[in-house]
This record gives structure tokens, sequence and C-alpha cells, in this order.
DNA sequence: ATCGTTTTCTGGAACGCTCCATTTGTTCCC
DNA sequence: GGGAACAAATGGAGCGTTCCAGAAAACGAT
């Protein structure tokens, strides 16, 4: 398969020589530089694939002291939030050479103190904080950096994206009460998200001379954690008629709560989630929920990036995404 | 915060004459080598701090000539099998000192091919495939690769690590069977793995005088897939009184289903899973399930790298885990 | 043809590490 | 106190690119 090289991965120097050229041709090519003449750029090409050349992006990194690499922080596969947040990334990145690199949530602390740090070694170009930020991490922040999906903790130097949290809780709230519920009791977890979350509900509430209940769950991602606080709430005030679950992961945990207590969806109880993943629009669930438009954000961070890299003085910026009610069938008028 | 370098960011030789020793010395203590005296090694530890000195893995992967890190190819982040191989893989490779990076399932072919170019680029020194492989992947592959978690389609010098389908196709089939279910159907999807525990479903029914009802969806990872064909099945066998969907994704659909046309589970209808995902486990659905074990399986293909690595020239093997029927709430004898 | 101009192409010098052969230092024994 | 044996530390070469300044080629206008 591959030519003679003795043994050796090609170089670009191989590939120079097949194919009758300077290794900084060779290097022109590959980086899709403009006045190469067809010619070259057809002989070039036909050389790299004879000897199944690929470029070494170690030798690249080096070289040009950039990765063309953003990196990304996440904190749990398992809450799929992130999903169309490097969707958005992608699409905006990937046409300007970038790749998208994900710092595993599970990375080693006897290899890197944090993700970040990780990250900082393979010189990423930009970095996204998909998760609680915390202290250490902005410590060895050295680049570009945007967080997204929480604008609770500040890091210094960091433009923050994320839906409107506060917005889309009122949207929940009031699409509740609008269609005539007064019960309505709320689910939350930790974190940042979810706090603005009730602190919308809670302003809704009141607002509308309602009274809230919240009750909270141990964590926020887990189903677990929604079925025990949905099951606390559902038994201290036995008169409601609706829930809003902070998350949708949530919202299925509450929705099993319901099931243990002989309430039908939404029947006798209304149910609506926030995040709009794959969970909410399964046939058993039908979830109402608040769409926060995560490729929506995901394309704002990344042009967040892009315009720091440019100019690492510019001011640093807060984008709120406009968070969309999707309407299913979990959520119906109080019988 | 950082010590003057001059604008530049520290390195090896920034940090050999902070702490008084040669670059060679630090780099030792960076790798975590033997025979570093105690003192020397605080002193560099000392200076490395102080100057927040980040070791550049370009450089390192470039002179060594290898990354330590092992590349994970997937397919969909939605699909949750890869959470537990990841973490089974980290658990053997963390230890050693390799990195697990995963090649974004969103790669863009403007970039690379495909997502093992990708990883060849970046020269990881073993790939993992967890995804269906396919031919133009495996004509880059210069690396040790294991497949994990497909035996259907073998990759040449490839080892196979996957939970033994057939033999949990047989452990869901016969847990229906021991219920005393007879009419029984099938729900699969797409690939290799569906294809395996399908024939194991079909050959349980007929070893035990049973006739099999398979129905097929579009995919193999969405909900939908499994709605739509548990609603075929269920119209056209009105008589069933158990579903074996392929995976806890289309048991979710399943369910939905089975909601749809009134049957309650498991009263009116046993549902069981496979693969153990979050979702069984959810209070609403309770699900019986096959767990696959992936963390089993990656464990056991860290190993086949590990020994790969070592000597190329072992022979391919194909290792199977042993799953696991996971009871829940989902299954009940027939009315 | 001749001379600018512009376009295309080239060689050399980094980039920051690892690896290896070698040097320097230490310990222990007779 | 001298040397063998071992442990610890060092300097140089090399990894495969990019970037840059400048050379060569192509093109236009006179």
């Amino acid at each position: 398969m591959t030519q003679e090289t003795g043994g050796r991965r090609p170089n670009i120097y191989d590939v120079a020589s097949e194919a009758g050229v300077s290794k900084s041709l060779v290097s022109l090519v590959l980086r899709g530089a403009h006045g190469v003449s067809p010619a070259r750029r057809a002989a070039v090409e036909e050389a790299i694939k004879r000897l199944n050349y690929r470029p070494n992006r170690a030798a690249a990194t080096l070289a040009g002291n950039r990765s063309r690499t953003i990196g990304v922080v996440l904190d749990d596969y398992r809450n799929l939030w992130f999903v169309g947040l490097l969707a958005g990334l992608h699409e905006q990145l990937a046409p300007l050479g970038f790749r998208v690199a994900v710092a595993d949530p599970l990375f080693n602390a006897h290899l890197d103190r944090t993700p970040v740090d990780g990250l900082m070694s393979l010189r990423v170009d930009g970095i996204v904080i998909a998760t609680e930020p915390s202290e250490e991490m902005f410590a060895a922040l050295d680049v570009p950096a945007v967080v997204a999906g929480n604008r609770d903790i500040r890091v210094p130097g960091a433009d923050i994206v994320t839906n409107d949290d506060m917005v889309g809780g009122r949207l929940a709230t009031e699409h509740l009460i609008g269609m005539g519920h007064r019960d309505i009791g709320h689910v939350t977890g930790g974190g940042g998200a979810a706090r603005l979350r009730a602190a919308a509900y809670e302003a809704s509430m009141l607002e509308n001379g309602l009274r809230p209940h919240i009750t909270r769950g141990q964590g926020f991602t887990m189903e677990s954690d929604g079925y025990q606080a949905a099951l606390k709430l559902l038994d201290q005030n036995p008169s409601l008629t609706a829930i809003f679950a902070a998350n949708d992961t949530m919202a299925l945990g509450a929705a099993g709560a319901a099931r243990d207590r002989g309430l039908r969806i939404p029947e006798d109880l209304s149910l609506i989630g926030y995040d709009n993943s794959p969970l909410a629009s399964a046939n058993l669930l039908r979830l109402t929920t608040v769409d926060g438009r995560n490729g929506e954000v995901g394309a704002k961070a990344a042009q967040a990036l892009l315009d720091r890299m440019k100019d690492p003085h510019v001011p640093v910026r807060t984008m709120l995404v406009e968070p969309e009610l999707v309407v299913r069938a979990s959520t119906a008028a109080p019988a």
C-alpha cells in the first residue's frame, strides 16, 4: 500500500520529491493556500495519495504555534444538552479549518489537574467551557474562552453565551398559568442554570398572585433526583395540578413519580421540562418543554471565540439566546 | 501570574534554568521517570509551579513519535452505550499514562476524510472503533486497533471486543419464555449487534417451538424507530404478551406504542430492552434489560490494545464479554 | 527585447520536546 | 585511598511541520 519510504511514515519531504516540488509547496497545498498553480497542486495531491501520506498534526501545531483546534470542556456525557452545542460549534468552525476537541469528562487527575490543563497542553486556540467553571480551571486559561450554558459564574476575560434561563423559566411557568393552572410546583436541582429557572418560576408565580412550591433534588442530571423531588412535592401538595421540572431528565423522573401516585399526564397533572432533549420527543412522554436552542448557543460561542482570537481585547460580552416553548402532549388545562 | 519569559509561554529550558538543572532532567521529571533524586525533582516541580509552565504535547508527540493517546471513534453521542466503554478504557489506560481522545462523530469531511484519518494525524498510539467500521476507515489504519461492540464486520488486523449479543439475545428471550410467555415479538434495527440479537431471539423461539415475530425499525438508535416498529408488531399480532426490543431506546419507543394501544406494562405486555442504559433504570420504565457490561468491554479493549502495542504480531483475537440479565419491573408472567 | 510587477515557488530557521550516548557524581568494598 | 559499580544528570541530534525572506518565473507595458 504505502510506497517505500524506508519503513518510516512518509513526511512532506517524501511527498515533495515524489511530486517534484519543494516541501514548502507541499505545505502550502496542505493548508489550501492561494497562489499555487493548478498543475502543481494536482501533482502534490497525486503524490499524497500515492504515498498514502497523512500530515502530522503534532508537527504542524508545534511549528505554527497553534493547533487550529477549539477545546470543549464537558461535565457529563449523559446530559445531552451538549450535543446541540457541539453541532453549532462545528457548523461555524469547520469551514474555517478549525477542529473541535472534547476534553473528556473522565479526565484523569493524575495526568492533568483539570480538563482545561489538558486542553492547554494541546495548545488549543480557544476553549468553550460547557460546565460549571471552577477557580482552578481558569487559573490555567491562557487563550480566548467562552462559558456556555452558565451565566452564574464569571470567568475573568471569558465571554458568556447561554440560553436565557430566566425567559425560559417564565415561558414554562406562564404556559401553565395560561392554561389555567394555579397550583404549580417546581422541581429544581443544583447549578446555576437551575437556579435561574427556579427564580423565574418564583417570580412568575408571585406576579400572578400564586404561591410557589419548590423542591430540590440532590443533583441536577439524574432521573432519580427528579423522581425523589417530585414525590416529595406531590405528597406535600396534593392539590398540585402541574409541575415544571428544571430539565427533561428530571421531568422523566417526575413522570415516574406521577405514575407511582396514580396521576395521569396530562389529565391529572401537567408536566413541563426544559432542554428539548431527545427524551422529550419520546412517544411515551411527548413532553412539553423549553428549547434552549443549543445549536444557536454553539454558533454564538464560536463567533465570540473567533472575534476574541482576532482581537483579544474586545470587551467581554454576555450573549443570551432566546429560548422557545415546545408544546407537546404533557400539558393541558386542569380538570 | 506568569514569571517573565519575554511574553513567550515558558518551555522546558525556562523551567530548567529556573530550577538550576538541565532541560533533560526537566523532561525526566515531566515523564515521571525513575532515577531522579527527590531534591531535584522537588526543585523542578517548584519551578514548574512558579512559571505556571504547561508542557507542550505537540512537541512531546513529535519528538517521541507517539502521543500516548488512544483514539476512540464514536458514531452518535445520543446512543449512550459508549459511556461505559470510555470508563472502562480510562480505568485501564490512565494509570499507564495514556489519554483517551474521542473522534468527534460530527467530524467534518472537509478536514479529514474519516474520523480515523483525524486520529491518525494526531498520531494516536491505538484506535478503538466503536461504530460500524467502513472500508475507507481501515484503509487508513496504521496502529493497533480494536473494534468494540461489533463483531459483524472484520477489520483486518484488528481485535474484536464485544458483549456476546447472541448470549444476551437468548437471555432476554428465555427470560420471557421462562415467565410463561408464548407470543413474544422482537423489535430490531439496523447494524450488526441488532442482527445477532435478532438471530438469538429467533433461535430461542424456534427451539422452544414458538413462532418468532420480528419487526424492523428504520434505524437502530432512535426512539421513533422502536415506536413505529412496535406499533406495527402489536397491530399485526394482537395476541402478543411480550416484546423484546433490540436496545433500551427502542424499548422506550415500544413502551410508547404500548401506552398508545392501551396496554399496561407489565400487566398486559412485558417489555425487555438491551444495554442497561440510564434510561432503563428510570422510574417511569423500570425496564428489565440485558447489561452488555460495557465497562468490561472497554477494559478488555484497552488490554487488547496494550498487548498489540507491545507485540504487533500477536494473533487477532475476538473477546466476548458475557452479558447479564437485569430484572426490573417491566416483565411479569402473562395474565 | 527590456524592464518593472506580480505571481509562484523555495531553502533555512525555528518550534519544544524525547531519546541516546556520555559525563559526572556517589557508594561501597578491599 | 583507589577503583569498580551503579545512580543521576547532561548536551546534542532529530522529529515534521510553518513561516518568512527572498529567488525564480510569468506577465505586461513600453
